[in-house]
DNA sequence: TGTATGTCTTGTCATTGTCAAGATCATATT
DNA sequence: AATATGATCTTGACAATGACAAGACATACA
C-alpha cells in the first residue's frame, strides 16, 4: 500500500506545511503548537526540527509560502477586472480583503506576528514582493507620493484587519455581493486623483 | 521599612498589571509569561491566580485598561486641536496612532490577539467606547453612512498598525512633525466632503 | 558491496500554566 | 482583647511544550 507507514515520510517538509497550516486554523496562533503539528503529520515530535530548524523556522517557511498566495488572491481579482488602473487599484485592495477574510490565521501570522524571521532570505523576498506590487499598482493609478502609498495600503490593510477579526461587524455581516460594492466605494475615495 | 517584604502585598492586583505591561513591552506577547509576571512583581508563581484566574484573565484586565489608555491618547490629541469637528476626528486618528507608537506591545494585545477575553463585561464595554467615540467623531464631522465610518476606521487603524509594526518604512522614519504632516494629509483624503 | 549522508525516532531536560493544599494575614464580631 | 472567618499568598505537584542529544533507519553513491 502507498499509505504503509515507512521510516522515511518521503514529502514530510510539505506535509508538516500543511498540518502546521490546519493548526494554525484550527488553533490560532497563540496555540500554536510544534508537536501538534508534528502528530498531525503522523510523524514523531522532533522530526521538524530537522527541515525547519525550530518552531519559529516552520512559521517563518509558512509566512513565506503565505505572502505568495497573498499576491495570488489579488491576482485572482485583478484578472476579473477592467484592465483601468483604477480598476486594477481596486481589485487588489478586494484580494488584500479576501485573503484575510478566506485564511484569517494565515492573515495574522503575516501581519501581526513576530515569530516569523522576516530576516530570513526566503520570506523577505516573499514580503517585498507584496509591497511592491502594491507600489506598481497605485503608481500605475496615479499615485506620486508618500502619502499615495501609504494610504492606499493603510486602507486595505484596515479593512482586511478589521474585517477578519471581527470588528467591523457593519460591513461582515453583508453578503458577499454587497460588502464587495461597500469596499469599492471606500477604495475609491483615496484613489490618486487626477489633476 | 515601607518596603519590606510582607506576605500580604497590599496591592499587588495593580503591580501585577503593571509587571505585566513591562513584561509585554519586553518580551511582546508571543513569549508572555505569567510566572515572569509574577517575579518581576516579586510574588510567588501562583499568585496572580486568585486576582485574574488564569494566564488570559490577567491579559483581559489589561487590555481593558488598555482601551482606556487608548482613548486617552485620543483625547490628548483632540484637546490641542480646533474644536470643529473635523480636526477633531483628524485628531482622534492622529491620537489612535500615537498610541500604536507609544505602546506597540498593548496594541497588539487589543487589536491583534485573542487571548483576551472580549466577553468579559469590563473588557467589551472599555472596547465599546473605544467603537462609539469613533462613530460620534465621524457623524459630527457630516458622516452619515457605514462606509464613512469604515473608511475613517480602517485608515486609520491601517496606519497604526503597519506603524507600529515597522512596516511603513517610509512615513515611519520622518520626524515627528513631519509624519503628523503626512498622516493629516491621509486622514483628510477621508473626511466625509460637505455634500 | 560498503560507506557516507540525510531522515526520523526515542529519551531527556528546563520552562510553562494550572491546580491543590497549606501557611499567613486582615477584619469583623463578640 | 479574643476568636473566627475569609482573603491573600506560598509551596509543591503534574502534564504539555520546545529544544537538544544520541541512536536507528534509509538512501545515494563510490
Amino acid at each position: 500500500m502507498s499509505d504503509e507507514k515507512r521510516y522515511h515520510h518521503g514529502d514530510l517538509r510539505r506535509a508538516l506545511l500543511e498540518a502546521a497550516e490546519a493548526e494554525l486554523a484550527e488553533r490560532g496562533i497563540e496555540a500554536f503548537s510544534l508537536r501538534a503539528v508534528a502528530k498531525r503529520a503522523g510523524v514523531s515530535h522532533a522530526a521538524p526540527a530537522h527541515h525547519f530548524g525550530d518552531a519559529n523556522g516552520l512559521l517563518t517557511a509558512l509566512a513565506a509560502h503565505g505572502f505568495r498566495q497573498f499576491l495570488e488572491a489579488q491576482a485572482a481579482r485583478e484578472a476579473k477586472a477592467t484592465p483601468d488602473p483604477s480598476a486594477q487599484l481596486v481589485a487588489a485592495g478586494l484580494g488584500y480583503v479576501d485573503f484575510a477574510l478566506q485564511r484569517p490565521a494565515l492573515f495574522r501570522l503575516l501581519w501581526g506576528s513576530n515569530r516569523p524571521d522576516f530576516a530570513d532570505a526566503d520570506l523577505s523576498r516573499a514580503a517585498e514582493d507584496a509591497y511592491r506590487h502594491l507600489v506598481e499598482q497605485v503608481s500605475a493609478a496615479g499615485g506620486r507620493t508618500v502619502a499615495d502609498e501609504s494610504a492606499m495600503w493603510a486602507v486595505a490593510h484596515g479593512l482586511a484587519d478589521l474585517l477578519s477579526a471581527g470588528r467591523l461587524k457593519a460591513i461582515g455581516s453583508f453578503p458577499d455581493d454587497t460588502r464587495d460594492a461597500v469596499l469599492t466605494d471606500i477604495f475609491s475615495r483615496f484613489l490618486p486623483r487626477p489633476q
